[in-house]
DNA sequence: TTTTGCGTTAACAAAATTGTTAGATAAAAT
DNA sequence: ATTTTATCTAACAATTTTGTTAACGCAAAA
């Protein structure tokens, strides 16, 4: 046979979940419909994967780094001085979720659905959020103390950095149509709105 | 028998469906745990409202206002001058949130999952929006004119207006356990986080 | 008192979805 | 060439979820 691009059957159907799963949730998707956008039948995904259970346990493990990332990466790199690191740390999340844009939504709500099934996943998140907010509190103190900038509650920061850098990818499909000309371009688009997030954040912490 | 508060199981099972497909959206709610939800059989259910999707039409079709004003309210009260028109819009907006907490993530998902079924809603959505976005721009542009604000994108300044006021409610049961005490006193949290993002908007938009 | 109609239940039926299997086909190994 | 192994299909089976129905009770109307 001819030199063909050999991309697994297997490997197929896990691309095909994982974009299934993502736009409708493990509820919503239907192992047949997932077959059937990777040009199987749904015999194979069970060949394959045995349950729709499995097949999703697979895409969790894929991504579960990345999720823990995406929740924490916004507090940036702890060697920088905390106003850059903030500047940074926001720059730095943002083009995390630009490059994986269902993710945020898609964790949100399975974690919503169905909290006991990543108890393992958000205490590893919970854990490491503690230690860090703590010290960096203390460097904003510091800072404020020094007149470097405004005196802000870091859990607050973040929440804020979280809600800029993440909400624009949830509601973009339904946002595109009504911005006229804004999101037209993609990723002139997505440039633009990581600029204006460092700017909306900076101004936050701006001593005034 | 005696003045009890009769409140009908048709009413109960509307209620309880509310609940279930706000958090586990159309595909993830079960009839069957609505009706248990409700306290009745499923049966009575189907009684009342025929279908599943007859059921959730009743809920669309009493949240479709507020829906489209969650979308639109950002955008305060045209008689105001601008900027304390933003300023108010940002903490009405907030407040309306507040209220339904569980409804924008709830039709995002929605919208996202199966589009077909809301073009109505949207259509009004859109139509709305792309008038009020033009009228609002000429008012910033003036403003800007005369230094009282910093020239910015509408449109920008909307969508960050809606990550902040929504993405903490969509966030808000993962974050709670994280967060230590400052989100241990719902109500507290709620003002604080209004407040919060009242002065990160008034500072975007601040002449500098 | 009888009738009428609503609310209710339990059992059943239908449909949708997930999962299995026996065997066909092709590829690889011996 | 033959055995073995992996890939695949179609048909079927099981399970879950949704929807229906027949029959019963009960309260209000006639």
């Amino acid at each position: 046979m001819i030199e063909q691009e050999k991309i697994s059957k297997e490997q197929l159907i896990l691309e095909a979940a994982e974009q299934e799963f993502f736009i409708k949730g493990y509820d919503g998707a239907r192992t047949t419909s997932i077959a059937q956008r990777a040009g199987v039948t749904h015999a194979m995904l069970h060949y394959y994967y045995r349950t729709k259970e499995q097949l999703f346990e697979r895409i969790i493990e894929k991504y579960a780094k990345t999720i823990a990332e995406t929740m924490l990466a916004a507090m940036g790199n702890p060697t920088m001085p905390i106003v850059e690191r903030l500047k940074d740390g926001v720059s730095a999340h943002f083009d995390l979720v630009a490059t994986n844009p269902l993710l945020p939504r898609f964790f949100l709500n399975e974690i919503i659905a169905r909290p006991e099934r990543y108890n393992l996943l958000y205490d590893k998140i919970k854990s490491i959020a503690g230690v860090l907010f703590a010290s960096m509190q203390c460097e904003i103190d510091a800072a404020a103390e020094r007149g470097e900038m405004e005196r802000v509650d870091i859990r607050m920061l973040l929440m804020s950095i979280l809600s800029l850098n993440i909400f624009p990818f949830i509601i973009h499909d339904f946002a595109q149509p009504v911005m006229g000309d804004l999101m037209a371009n993609r990723e002139q688009f997505i440039q633009q709105r990581k600029a204006e997030n460092v700017e909306i954040i900076m101004r936050r912490i701006k001593k005034m």
